[in-house]
DNA sequence: CAGTATCCAGAGTGATACTG
DNA sequence: CAGTATCACTCTGGATACTG
């Protein structure tokens, strides 16, 4: 950790600030854990509304049941997702929805998605270019 | 692929926008290379400036040499890192540098960046209640 | 300095089966 | 529906050693 406006020991507020770039700082655990596939496409898609274990495996092209739990499990342990069941309805219905905290994480990682979507012509001329020279 | 404003086949320009969530669609694979923990890393530290081999290796903490030459050969096909070598000294000096589109890569993932920096103790605090919670 | 080559442990995936 | 559990397989990633 850096510097930082530590107010309590044990339990700062929201100001302390960790660098990414040393190993050893939480900070940089936990962006191991959010630049991650499943991790970007889960909260982007809970991000269009609440929804199902078996919706998200369908909306989420390519997750493994395990991958999927157990993203879906890491996520609600962060308290980006919240994980709420219905008992009164059978089957049981389990519905996972974004947190306000997990609202603010996809507000900083929509960025990222939209250039995916938008350079992605500009990546494979780049492909191109390099691989043609590579060849001569 | 969804609609998009394709003006030459196998060549559109930069409109056409592709959906991550499919598994087949170029954009997907693209946003798994990006959503990369030495990726987001490698790129965020050369936004300070150009750097070399050996220097990135000691300034991003853990990376194996492996992985900082699989990574940055990647970045430098893909058109987000150019590859310099000076020949004219011994040993041999590479510098490794942003490209204009590499730039704009970082712009789009310094947000996330911030949101671990900022939040991680939001995230402690929900990940000690709900280990809390499971021990109870 | 700037890498490449090799080996190996572990993470992630898919398929399948089973539970409440 | 909403998962957990297990096996087999691949493939990534880290450690180590070597090269120009």
């Amino acid at each position: 950790m850096q510097e930082g406006t530590e107010t309590s020991p044990g339990y700062p507020q929201v100001t302390l600030r960790g660098d990414v770039f040393s190993a050893q700082c939480p900070t940089r655990e936990l962006l191991d854990r959010i630049a991650d596939k499943w991790t970007v496409l889960l909260l982007t898609m809970l991000e269009r509304g609440p929804s199902r274990f078996n919706a998200l495996k369908r909306e989420v092209d390519g997750v493994s049941q395990k991958m999927l739990s157990q993203t879906l499990r890491q996520l609600e342990r962060d308290g980006l997702v919240s994980r709420s069941v219905d008992a009164s309805v059978m089957p049981v219905a389990v519905t996972y929805a974004l947190t306000p905290l997990g609202g603010t994480l996809v507000t900083a990682i929509q960025p990222m998605i939209d250039w995916a979507e938008r350079r992605i012509t500009a990546v494979r001329d780049a492909r191109r270019t390099y691989d043609d020279r590579q060849a001569a």
